[in-house]
DNA sequence: GAAAAATGCTTAAACGTTTAACTATTTTGA
DNA sequence: TCAAAATAGTTAAACGTTTAAGCATTTTTC
């Protein structure tokens, strides 16, 4: 008689067939061990998690996933000018999700996309293929992406941005906040002239951002009248940031304050501060926005308002997974409070 | 008579069990046709093909790799201080593996892991849970991850590193030759005094490029003994650069050039130069490393020894595929060539 | 003390592929 | 002309799980 036993090596896993053998018990018992499903005796439990612990047994992603009919996987999109970003903005927030992605056992796929997608353009693989059961986008997207997106009908959870047409889910920062934190610290210090940097000013982030802004002047009853603005629609960069507090200053020359809509931008101004002679914060106060802690060498350090990236991807998984479990539709909304961080860019004048 | 129709909506995939019935052949000959294997005329071929066009149909991911017993993942490892480096430098080579991977179906799993991994650390999920078909392990990390990893037998190739003990297949850029073409230039241009800043000294392509540093040197007969080479073994960082400048310019005043050992390190000199009151390039000429192609604001540009990111990703991936296929276990190395590019932070002082 | 309920485990189908082995037909070769 | 070879497709097992349904036991209930 011949027995064919099927010799465990270090390189082959073993498999449920091979836990129940060495447990004595049938397959579905071992399952229903792994899952904590049905009704299984202590004895019963102990028999097979010593099995389980003895050959080494870790279930097979491909075997549950073709029978779950899941993936285990989230898609995270980010356009490309994002991932390369110099500030460790979206990075972090990745490392959020990925954080968030283990503790619930799945896998974040990392795809990026050219910042001007267009209708047609090939969509990351792991949609069409279906090799995700969700989906987080970061940051700005083109509103092409969003639409055919959202043609497959998969979960999918927006972070730090808001499709304009449409009703999605997202995890954003509390913006409106945030800039009447950093608004309201300047006037507290005494400043009048405050003036207000940024690019990308259709992102509506950026926008809540400078109603914060605004909101605080008219509270203070100060000019809030928009001549100390100064945005466009461009990339929120340093160099962006640069150039429009150079127009800034060749127009108006007693500011004594700046919040600049991001801190990529507020390095920027900070930067043409410095190559022109004014000093922070002895002339010009300098507040910032996102808080994005890197080796830049930055000095003094930037003022700012700190927006917990980490956090938010921990939420948006956290979200994207009920989305998954429940399917519901229903649009929720998480707004993260942020927090005022006070370093050397500004000083009271009083 | 009943019959029981599965209705395809959108939501649903087609299988190959609804291509078969659609073009009316067994499940078997759709899969030859999608795989081009096997016999299949040219008739039985297009029917099957016109199926799959009009039912939308994907093959199951889940399915394959459970019957193919791979996963069709490659898994990227980098340590966290990397991943969210101001620099864009190995989230490009990310890209690149990226970009392959697609080419030939497969996706990349990002991993970080701490820069301080000691043995017993838990290592990256997709190893433990053999969710990979091999790794990619990118720039320097700690030798207690690479025995960890070597345990298991995974096809590995590293990235811009090479584990000091055993013999790993690699790709790594040709670091002597770009510390060459650095220096010479410097030379051509007239320095004499020429200074080598860098951290990492134990990273094996720094010491290559100090060598190459060294040995243009010797070529010109100009003083090589290193006096003015400022090296320790902190991370590569801007602040490492500023730190190391100025310790150098305390010890030697008359320094006409400096070799930076890569570009964050070189704007961490630029950085001191400037507040010191060093003109670039007119006083001190400043080289880099690596070629980090991001807003980062700096004035002048930078002369730097260019590597090709992308492609280091790319010829990685290409790598472990072969080793993946063939179960070959010749540590193939790939150097990867470099190119000067010179811009505005060196000048000939002939 | 018998019917009903609870407990503990097993059987077997299903998930969607790949592929070795097989069958049936047509073509080739001497 | 007929065996051998080539061609074109099918059958069925296998991959490693989950889980509904089923089947003995044992316990509870009245």
């Amino acid at each position: 008689m011949l027995i064919s036993v099927k010799r465990l090596t270090e390189i082959m896993c073993a498999t449920i067939k091979d836990v129940a053998e060495e447990a004595k018990v049938s397959i579905a018992t071992v399952s229903l061990v792994v899952n904590n499903h049905g009704r299984i005796s202590q004895e019963t439990r102990k028999k097979v998690l010593k099995a389980i612990k003895k050959l080494n047994y870790l279930p097979s992603r491909s075997a549950r996933r073709l029978v779950s009919r899941k993936t285990g996987n989230i898609g995270f999109i980010l356009t490309e000018e994002h991932f390369l970003h110099t500030e460790p903005f979206y990075t972090r927030i990745f490392l959020g999700t990925e954080f968030e992605a283990r503790a619930i056992d799945h896998y974040v796929l990392l795809a990026t996309i050219s910042s001007s997608y267009k209708k047609g353009d090939a969509l990351p693989r792991f949609i069409s293929e279906r090799n995700v059961d969700g989906i987080i986008v970061a940051g700005k997207v083109p509103d092409a992406l969003t639409e055919s997106i959202s043609r497959y009908k998969i979960p999918v959870v927006f972070i730090d941005f808001s499709p304009v047409i449409g009703d999605y889910p997202n995890v954003i920062t509390d913006n409106l906040k945030g800039g009447l934190l950093a608004t309201d610290h300047l006037i507290q210090n005494g400043h009048k002239n405050i003036a207000f940097v940024g690019g990308e000013i259709s992102h509506p982030s950026i926008t809540e951002r400078l109603r914060g802004y605004k909101l605080a002047l008219e509270r203070a009853h100060l000019n809030s009248d928009g001549e100390l603005v100064m945005t466009n629609d461009e990339f929120l960069s340093r160099q962006n940031g640069y150039n429009s507090a150079k127009k800034l200053f060749e127009l108006q020359k007693n500011i004594t304050a700046i919040f600049a809509a991001n801190d990529a931008t507020a390095f920027g101004v900070m930067q043409y501060l410095k190559d022109n002679n004014h000093k922070i914060p002895d002339d010009v106060s300098v507040v910032g926005f996102d808080d994005v802690e890197a080796d830049l060498l930055i000095d003094p350090p930037l003022t700012t308002v700190k927006v917990p990236k980490l956090e938010m991807g921990i939420e948006a998984v956290q979200l994207l997974l009920t989305m998954i479990k429940s399917s519901n539709g229903t649009a929720k909304k998480i707004v993260i409070p942020v927090e005022l961080k006070v370093r050397g860019s500004t000083k009271s004048i009083n």
